[in-house]
DNA sequence: CTCACAATGTGACAGAAATCACAACCGTAT
DNA sequence: ATACGGTTGTGATTTCTGTCACATTGTGAG
């Protein structure tokens, strides 16, 4: 896999020090890359496949926070490695996944050394809190049919593809909500002739 | 005003840089300090009072998110002023405050040169991010009398006094709630010996 | 083909919260 | 003292969402 090309900003002797010193890693779809609670030895670039982020209650509640794709980086496990904290939130490969571990002891001189390392991070703190903010803003302002038109267009921007390869249980989790509410919306979201129902697939219009 | 006791990691040549360039500027309570799509050219560092972080929707609703005391600063400010993007939040003054604005030009600079100044922007993403991810736990996992409880008390730990000064009207605001609501959770409250309800004012037990 | 199981549809009901309507209450400026 | 405006209390009603119960449908294994 060319990762080189995913991330053209960074400098040839930046690129030569991550191709020396991180370690690729593959995951399958459906595991768990990393859970709360856990501690963070390394900050990880998403070279192949999906991630999800979200975050877990008590009583198993799931609530999903956004997708990591090609290109992209972990902020929550930047912030935790520099700092040696505890991660917060729940990571999970949606489709098989690899990603090249950095280790967290080359991150302070990398952030030192390399302008476009520098700026890698301060971008993905910025992305990263801006899908938090507009996740933030769904749950506070938006109803359940608002923030599912949401997530079902994210999910397409995201993947780039139209259909939605999904149960409504997998959706009404990621929601925080119940399967019947999901099932009852999208009904209602097809007679308005905004999506088209298949079994385990959802098409937008 | 001695400021440098609220920033006591910083080094000495940082402190005497920012003493030369940045500017100390006073906002009184209610003056708007930040307004969404507004952009900035400077990152704020407080000195003294609170400042409000909330989100505004089209229809007026305002949600709060975080406050910043003493001896914290603006996260949004911090990247937006890197990458020099508009900002998506509010920042209101609850009370009278004052601010050492940073120009941005200096940013850069003092990220390479001084460690303590790169440790306290990661310092100040990280608490920012938890913040936020607390606000996303909160108002996807729990019902409003939760909310309520958490807001009440975090609005204790912030001030540091038991007697809350707030009118039903206001708290409700904060919440995306409406003041019928929150007057009876309040009462509520009450019965289980919980706080004691005066007018403009909430004693918490 | 048929059985089993997962996915989906649907009605009935419960609870949380928003909204409306209005009463009561407190403080203060005149 | 009174009148006014902002604050708080409370009932009635509605909407949204979650939950339970159960029917129906599609699909793949045997």
């Amino acid at each position: 896999m060319n990762w080189k090309q995913l991330f053209p900003q960074f400098e040839p002797e930046l690129i030569e020090l991550i191709e020396k010193e991180a370690v690729q890693r593959s995951f399958n779809a459906g595991d768990i890359i990393m859970r709360t609670g856990q501690y963070i030895k390394s900050t990880a670039l998403v070279l192949e496949g999906q991630i999800k982020i979200y975050r877990e209650n008590q009583d198993g509640g799931e609530f999903l926070m956004y997708y990591l794709g090609p290109g992209q980086a972990c902020a929550v496990s930047m912030i935790c490695a520099i700092q040696s904290h505890t991660s917060e939130i729940m990571a999970k490969a949606e489709e098989d996944t690899e990603v090249l571990m950095i280790p967290v002891q080359l991150m302070d001189d990398m952030m030192n050394k390399y302008k476009s390392w520098y700026q890698f991070v301060i971008q993905t703190y910025r992305s990263r809190f801006d899908e938090l903010l507009s996740v933030v803003d769904n749950i506070a302002f938006r109803n359940m049919d608002e923030r599912l038109e949401f997530y079902l267009k994210r999910y397409t921007d995201k993947t780039g593809k139209k259909n939605i390869e999904l149960s409504h249980q997998q959706i009404a989790d990621d929601l925080n909500s119940s399967r019947e509410v999901i099932s009852r919306l999208l009904k209602k979201m097809e007679q308005r002739n905004m999506v088209k129902l298949h079994r385990n697939m959802i098409e937008l219009l």
